[in-house]
DNA sequence: TAGAACTTTAAAATTAGCTTAAAGAACTGG
DNA sequence: CCAGTTCTTTAAGCTAATTTTAAAGTTCTA
């Protein structure tokens, strides 16, 4: 898990970095607004401790840029004592959870924890095409409940196929999104790679062929012709 | 949107349940323990607001028994000023978070409103997967009562794949999660300390390997393949 | 039915991941 | 503060799987 803490006192930003590090956390600092907002839009963190008070761009202005452009990195944020206002507006403003400053470091502990714990919730992406679903987060690829095992390359060329399902696609397209760049490759290699594929998805399976073939434009994903 | 308060003082209740009706929210309330934990576990509600501090049966053990019988109501507690080892025990036990008294009902309704927000049903701190529990509070690690001991990075690295476990997780994903910033790793590195893990948790066991090689993508972490 | 378009096969080339060993860092206990 | 220990990281060799090529076999269509 990889933290991130904006704090402008060396001293107390030292101390979190290293209690955190002794709990296994990987801990990066910052010590103003504006590196701290880069950094974090520029990385991907699990959490940010973020201190409302920092020279230049403030806490809260932190924390509103980087919830504007759609990081939803947890944020707790460190406030200044009594101030009831930074506490409404950092919440306001998107941060999940506030600290007033003096805290122990025990209670920090807490927060963080409290705040890693929060759902897997990544959606898992699944595509379908009749009987074939392939998920994008467990790379998980089934036909009609049975599981099915790819190869790397197989599995980008029917995630590609899927994503556009019905459309007719041209070895060179194929080529060209499911190689890199600097591939040269030959159309017969994807020929080929369809040919495993279809080895794979199609063939163990009496029911309808799902990638067919249209001769002299390329190849096809869908459940009828 | 339907609040559970908790809370033995008939002054603080009251006052909370006019001042969140006022805000269209729809207030139970409870007097102590016994009948906040009854009340709770036999209605749905969108969030419990909790006192620690309650004859009988004290807040603690009230979210502790909501917790264990897989109740996921966020619960916002309330604690006595500067009772530090109750935030803890609280959020240790499952609270979704605190708010030490006095507190004004600004801050409240600023917490209540953050709470709401939240995605339901969060995670508890002991991840799971199959056999295999880590509690991240004492960084116990166990394989089927059994403890195993891990180092730091085999530490940071299991509590990473069990976060996001199910999910394919590529070397550069887990580089960048598992160690910080300026670490200069090799993708060779996290191979090695998957060896590691596998060495101590999957390898001494006979069932499942429950870490995963997806070849061309990363590692996965999950019971069945 | 000839030729283009596709399919299949098998072998060669490449690469990803595992293992091992050893060097360098960071801790620990005296 | 030092010696021994454990932890982290790098490097290199190995294996097995994947990717690519090439060539021979099929099918389709004009």
């Amino acid at each position: 898990m990889r933290l991130l803490v904006i704090e402008d006192e060396h001293r107390i930003a030292q101390a979190l970095k290293e209690g955190l590090e002794q709990e296994s956390y990987a801990v990066d600092v910052c010590h103003d607004g504006e590196d701290g907002y880069n950094t974090a839009s520029a990385d991907e963190y699990d959490l940010i401790i973020l201190d409302v008070m920092l020279p230049g761009m403030d806490g809260i202005e932190v924390c509103r840029k980087l919830r504007a452009e759609g990081n939803h990195t947890p944020i707790l944020m460190l406030t200044a004592k009594d101030q009831n206002h930074d506490i409404v507006h950092g919440l306001d403003a998107g941060a999940d959870d506030y600290l007033p400053k003096p805290f122990s470091f025990e209670v920090l502990l807490a927060r963080v924890r409290a705040l890693m714990r929060r759902p897997n919730e990544s959606i898992g992406e699944i595509l379908k095409v009749g009987e074939l679903t392939l998920n994008t987060n467990t790379h998980e690829v089934k036909r009609s409940g049975q599981s099915i095992k790819l190869s790397s390359k197989e599995y980008s060329l029917l995630e590609y196929m899927l994503r556009n399902k019905g459309q007719v696609l041209s070895k060179n397209n194929i080529m060209s999104h499911v190689w890199d760049f600097d591939a040269n490759i030959l159309p017969n290699t994807v020929e080929v790679f369809v040919a495993y594929v279809r080895a794979k998805v199609d063939k163990p399976f009496k029911d309808a062929e799902l990638i067919q073939t249209v001769r002299g434009f390329g190849y096809k994903i869908g459940e009828n012709s």
